[in-house]
RNA sequence: UGCCCGAUGGUGUAACGGUAGCACAACAGACUCUGGAUCUGUUUGUCUAGGUUCAAAUCCUAGUCGGGCAACCA
């Protein structure tokens, strides 16, 4: 009850499909009743948020209906998986905040009980030994409007095919020369069904299974066996798997005695506007040394989403927020950056930061207090408050002074007033200027909280004696355009944003100096800041932006 | 052009034969010691054409447009 996602789930949000038949064979008693899905990774590569999106289904839905999920490594092909990938997709579903319990499993686990029901195949007929070179099989499998041909080993006898098969596994015969195929049907209008391969010969050491085997089961094979084993009910994938679920459910009829009769059900993926989701740009971005790595701060993936400062609860509202449909759509960043504000702002503490600073001179400084107190969430009552030393001379932002100030200007100006955030106010007397005409700083009285000046502005400062410097990185969007991987004709890394990252020195109050690694900050008046969990370190704090405040004045101005 | 899937405001989605709703975005206003947050309001939508029905976003047919499928990848 005390579960963050169970107050997600309670409040009121629309059904979508997988939902709906999830309840309906729930209610109809299928499988008894029991929901077991999984999230079922290829570990080549690190998660990211389109990923988010299928491990808030699968874990949402079994969580939902009182069944579990399962973690399963899909490492069917060793030529492209890695530990680093397994390890990574770990942490990454668990600081999502879901948990597999003891449902962890990996596909090559299967593979001796995959063989088995390989030969058992064999035997019935429904599987044979082919010859044919991959080039001599592009012509006999035939085009989508043309039927194909049959194999010519297609009808060797179960003898010969067992025999073959096990010296296949044995390591007799070079990559590539023979194969295991399905005998189903070569005048099939969905190419899936034209006898398609389920083991092919490849020699490649694999990070679990080592040298063990030279003979690998295709992905069409191996996952409904690995879902059959699981006893997985709902086997829930994206949608360019729909054209295979009919060899899916081949396969599942070919078994005998299994808990459950797993089902496919495919949805859209997420597509994210500004970003670029698969993993070969991905990885392509990380190679090229684009990013600094696969957890950059403005890399659409798990880490990097955490290195930026990403609550993972505003990855699973997100997720919940975007809905499950077979419809490909284009997902809008704004929502993304909505739900991270929308958690940050009832969590991350307030502090003050001055980016660009302005020096202020307090000209009546004989009555200063020596500190001010400032509470540290308006939006928590429960997070107290901390004072910051207050003094003679103050660094503003430069934006907020205006020698000239434009209309509705609600900011400092010559013989202006303005609140200073939790210690009174500021009335500009004098502007300082260098040889070249450039203001280099301003003469302000000032007047205590008490005052009660009528004024329309509030701005953020930190004390110039004792500002602590840190290091700001300021994130922005890493491509320029919306869909950076749909330009005909050109490539996506020409649309990057040359100003994707800026980093600055600010002054900061104090109390920054003590932020731990992945705490979050709002600087007030600016953004959402994350010590950064690498690089920040105690005495030299670095911090990146998170996702900026709304700012309705620059909205404003540009018109 | 063989097969499969899809189409609701600018975007993402709901409505399961009976008043087209929600969120984001945008815009306007209120409030505010963050030009943040909060609150109120406004604009904009059922791909087209037929059919079934008292009644269609929803069911049927045709078309249009979009996506997917011809790795010994997943």
């Amino acid at each position: 009850m005390n579960d963050p996602r169970d107050s997600e789930a309670a409040h009121d949000r629309p059904s979508h499909f997988i939902r709906d038949i999830i309840a309906a064979d729930q209610q109809a008693g299928k499988n008894g009743g029991a929901v077991v899905t999984r999230f079922p990774p290829e570990p080549n590569g690190y998660l990211h948020i389109g990923h988010a999106k299928a491990i808030c289904l699968d874990f949402g839905m079994a969580r939902e209906f009182g069944g579990r999920c399962h973690l399963r490594m899909d490492d069917t092909n060793p030529a492209k998986e890695s530990m680093e990938y397994v390890e990574s997709i770990k942490t990454d579903v668990r600081w999502l905040g879901w948990d597999w319990g003891d449902h962890f499993f990996f596909s090559a686990h299967y593979f001796e009980r995959m063989y088995a029901v390989a030969c058992d195949l064999i035997k019935r007929g429904k599987a044979y030994v082919c010859e044919l070179t991959q080039e001599q099989w592009k012509d006999y499998r035939g085009v989508p409007t043309r039927p194909g041909k049959e194999s010519p080993f297609r009808n060797r006898s179960v003898e010969e095919n067992l025999d073959l098969f096990a010296r296949m596994r044995a390591g007799e015969f070079p990559d590539g020369s023979l194969c295991l195929r399905a005998k189903i049907d070569m005048a099939a209008p969905n190419i899936h069904l034209r006898d398609p391969v389920l083991y092919r010969i490849m020699r490649e050491h694999h990070y679990l299974t080592g040298n063990e085997w030279c003979i690998y089961p295709m992905y069409d094979y191996a996952h409904p066996l690995e879902d059959a084993f699981e006893g997985i009910t709902h086997s829930l994938c994206t949608l360019e798997f729909e054209v295979h679920r009919p060899l899916y459910d081949w396969v599942v009829d070919q078994l005998e005695n299994f808990p459950a009769r797993p089902r496919q059900i495919e949805f859209a993926r997420l597509n994210l506007s500004y970003t670029v989701m698969s993993k070969r740009k991905l990885l392509e971005l990380v190679q090229k040394k684009l990013v600094s790595g696969w957890d950059d701060p403005r890399m659409p993936t798990i880490s990097g989403l955490r290195r930026r400062g990403v609550p993972p609860e505003a990855i699973r509202a997100f997720c919940e927020e975007i809905g499950i449909t077979k419809y490909e759509s284009l997902t809008d960043v704004a929502l993304l950056e909505h739900c991270i504000r929308n958690a940050l702002n009832k969590t991350a503490l307030r502090r003050m930061a001055v980016l660009d600073p302005l020096l202020v001179t307090i000209e009546n400084a004989e009555a200063l207090p020596a500190d001010i107190e400032a509470v540290n969430n308006p939006e928590d009552p429960a997070a107290g408050s901390r004072r910051i030393p207050f003094g003679s001379q103050l660094y503003i932002e430069r934006d907020d002074f205006a020698e000239t100030p434009p209309p509705k200007y609600f900011r400092l100006s010559p013989g202006k007033s303005v609140r200073i955030r939790y210690a009174g106010f500021l009335t500009c007397t004098g502007v300082q200027k260098d040889d070249a005409g450039a203001v280099t700083g301003i003469i302000c009285r000032w007047d205590p909280p008490t005052a009660e000046l009528k004024v329309k502005g509030t701005i953020h400062w930190v004390p110039a004696h004792g500002a602590q410097m840190l290091e700001a990185r300021l994130y922005d969007r890493l491509f320029t355009i919306e869909q950076p991987d749909s330009q005909e004709g050109r490539e996506f890394t020409e649309f990057l944003n040359p100003d994707s990252l800026k980093t600055v020195t600010a002054h900061a109050e104090p109390a920054l100096a003590e932020a731990k690694p992945g705490e979050a900050f709002q600087f007030e008046r600016i953004a959402y800041f994350v010590a950064d969990s690498l690089d920040s370190k105690p005495g030299r704090p670095v911090f990146n932006r998170t996702v900026t405040l709304k700012d309705a004045w620059a909205k404003a101005s540009k018109k």
